[in-house]
DNA sequence: GCAAGTAGTGAATCATTATTCATTCTTTGT
DNA sequence: ACAAAGAATGAATAATGATTCACTACTTGC
């Protein structure tokens, strides 16, 4: 007998998968997953095309991992957002305004993200990314009904008509020629935010019904 | 001289072109966009691959133009629903739900159009038509303040919000694979359009602020 | 019916990249 | 140092379908 899997290459071996997983992302972040080539990637990694091929099962499988990792991170923070103390409302307002400043400062990968086209993997990852956002906030959305201060309502459809709202009013401003155009300015930014919030707890709170 | 092009053939060749949109529309509302076989649309409609080209610049061309027709009857019956007399938020509800019903009865069609991940050329096509929606409903919504049945707002954001908010909750119910696996009654859906249609309701009327 | 021009054809081509795999290079335990 | 096994390589391959284009078949006006 002779080789036998040792630590030291298990760890050389992980390395080189994040360094994959970072190139990739860096692909991303600066053309979305289409114009991300594999020879791109691999050559950003350090390491022959080939070599990809032993860590991840496809280039859409590279993609899915990637997609799912960067939106892990986002739901963390909005999760974050939303639990820390305060009325529901209170709550869901900073998460939401988490979501959207958190989106224009990123505005490639949140585009990529949120609206590219992608490939059905990831298409299939980008549906789970939205069920886990609508997920937190329809908890939140049941928390503020149990509390008085929401009205009745269905909260997995309103839940999904904020991630909706809030994932439109971004497209136009994250959108690659749009961004290239006009950056936009802080202030501005600001002001968007404000008003997508603004849209979204009122059509949550509405004081009439 | 000779041949000259004459009413008649101008009258074929049109006849060969709307029979290549009739066509390129079957198979788009079989299975969206990208599933979409030159072969099979030309063989559909009845002509040569080649003659496909006499008629459009290319594949995309094709879709951009069948993507635009069939938007502009979309957002044609939107404007409809908004201009019978009646209030701002009259309108805008009826408008809302027309947009739904219309998506849920032709599920493939409205998913291609809203949310199937498409070609640059088309997607921009796809942006024109939101920008098409966002412009109508933001229109109903400055009536709506001027009338003082609306708050005041920023009308483009809150119109955009709609937009999102409607095609994101149709998202679900539309993509291929939930639909093959759950028609849905019409109770369902009646129930789910009332949903979508308060939430947007509430969103822009609010009667604090 | 003929000449000049246009429309239609569809098999062959082309372009694009992801993926493979025969080969070379490393690691390991003795 | 050696044999056994795995890891890395990257040029060659493969697969996919859109697009082309040399050719045939029409139309037209005389």
């Amino acid at each position: 007998m002779a080789y036998r899997e040792t630590e030291k290459m298990r760890q050389r071996k992980a390395e080189a998968r994040n360094k994959i997983i970072e190139s990739t992302w860096e692909c991303v972040a600066e053309g979305g997953f289409r114009s991300a080539r594999v020879t791109r990637i691999a050559g950003l990694a350090g390491v022959a095309t080939g070599t990809l091929y032993r860590h991840f099962e496809s280039r859409e499988d590279l993609f899915a991992e990637i997609f799912r990792l960067a939106t892990q991170r986002e739901v963390d923070k909005v999760a974050e957002a939303l639990s820390v103390p305060g009325s529901a409302v209170e709550r869901l307002d900073s998460a939401l305004r988490k979501f959207a400043q958190r989106a224009l400062k990123g505005p490639m990968k949140a585009w990529a993200l949120i609206a590219e086209p992608v490939d059905p993997k990831v298409e299939e990852e980008r549906l789970v990314y939205r069920k886990a956002y609508a997920s937190l906030f329809e908890q939140a959305i049941r928390d503020g009904i149990a509390e008085g201060c929401l009205p009745e309502q269905n909260p997995r459809l309103s839940s999904t008509c904020l991630v909706g709202a809030i994932s439109e009013s971004l497209v136009g401003p994250l959108s690659p020629t749009q961004t290239a155009a006009a950056p936009g300015t802080d202030n501005h930014q600001d002001e968007l935010v404000n008003a997508i919030v603004c849209f979204c707890i009122r059509g949550l709170t509405d004081s009439r019904s």
